[in-house]
DNA sequence: TATTGTTATACTCTATAACTATA
DNA sequence: TATAGTTATAGAGTATAACAATA
């Protein structure tokens, strides 16, 4: 007896890469909930809000509404309510860009900053007790260099903002 | 110039550490959210309810709302609300267990295992597309090698049921 | 005309706490 | 007392469509 339901077809993949893709999926699931809770409870800032904050703290700290809303979220109305939140909590700002004047400039205040900092140790605390420490240094190598290529390839289909408008 | 505004701190993990795990969470997550749009688009089921119905039909079709939660989602105030969706949709039923019968037992019926095998099709060809093409067979061996060790030691931390009641 | 961003709106989802019933 | 599940409720988040302004 299979013990299962399911039947995926003849053409289906190897059940062990179909395993990888769960294996895949709940980790980074279990992962992403138990981060959730700890910014939470550091900081009352949502994993959605603390990804805009690090993609901004990451870079030279200014990026436009739509270079956000490819990074992180997925409509721009989504963003504009999440940036709304941050701007009112001053940990971000908005001006207009002088480059295209349809665009919205988004810059990371100094408390932004400062916040992104006092939350990183914790942050990685989480990761290093659920992710890095069952893994050795190696297997963490070939971590990064397989979903750095999965994350390159997938950045290179065309992006959600070329989503069909919907017919008629 | 580092261009970057934030300073893990001296005890941080290596750089290449921590891109490991940002390309992990950012290739995982543009994977949902194709796996999510496919999902409406071919039935309006959300991630969560085929979850439900997959974790369902990949066993012998029947578990307890504590077990579903345990590995789907994390209330199980939200779990009931999923259920009653999918109940009333007659993808599943409830019925009372005979072991504890403070436990309701939940049963995908026959249209379930129908529209999770109709469903399987396209979403693996999602995966397939987005995560399986661009790595090799020996990759694919190592992530699932990789990350089933993460989930399992994920799942030996104490679950979330565990989590001490609010103070005062 | 196409693109950037915002707004209004409706809906989905989730969590908290209170409650019922069984162990 | 503790556990399984449901319910009521309230809040957060998201997407869609319509809109204004600029390219």
């Amino acid at each position: 007896m299979s013990g299962s339901l399911v039947d995926p077809g003849i053409d289906s993949p190897e059940p062990e890469q179909l395993a990888a893709y769960f294996a895949l999926t709940e980790a980074v699931s279990l992962l992403q909930h138990q981060v959730e809770l700890q910014l939470r409870a550091d900081s009352g800032l949502s994993s959605v809000q603390f990804g805009i904050l690090t993609r901004l703290a990451g870079g030279d700290g200014q990026l436009t509404m739509t270079q956000l809303a490819d990074g992180v979220v997925y409509s721009r109305s989504g963003l504009t309510y999440q940036a709304g939140l941050l701007e009112k909590a001053g940990l971000i700002t908005r001006g207009p860009s002088v480059d295209d004047e349809r665009s919205t400039v988004v810059t990371i205040t100094g408390k932004g900053v400062a916040l992104v900092n006092r939350l990183l140790p914790g942050h990685i605390e989480v990761v290093r007790r659920l992710l890095f420490e069952p893994l050795s240094d190696r297997d963490l190598r070939r971590l990064g260099d397989i979903m750095s290529r999965v994350r390159d390839h997938m950045r290179r289909q065309p992006p959600r903002s070329a989503t069909p408008r919907k017919r008629r």
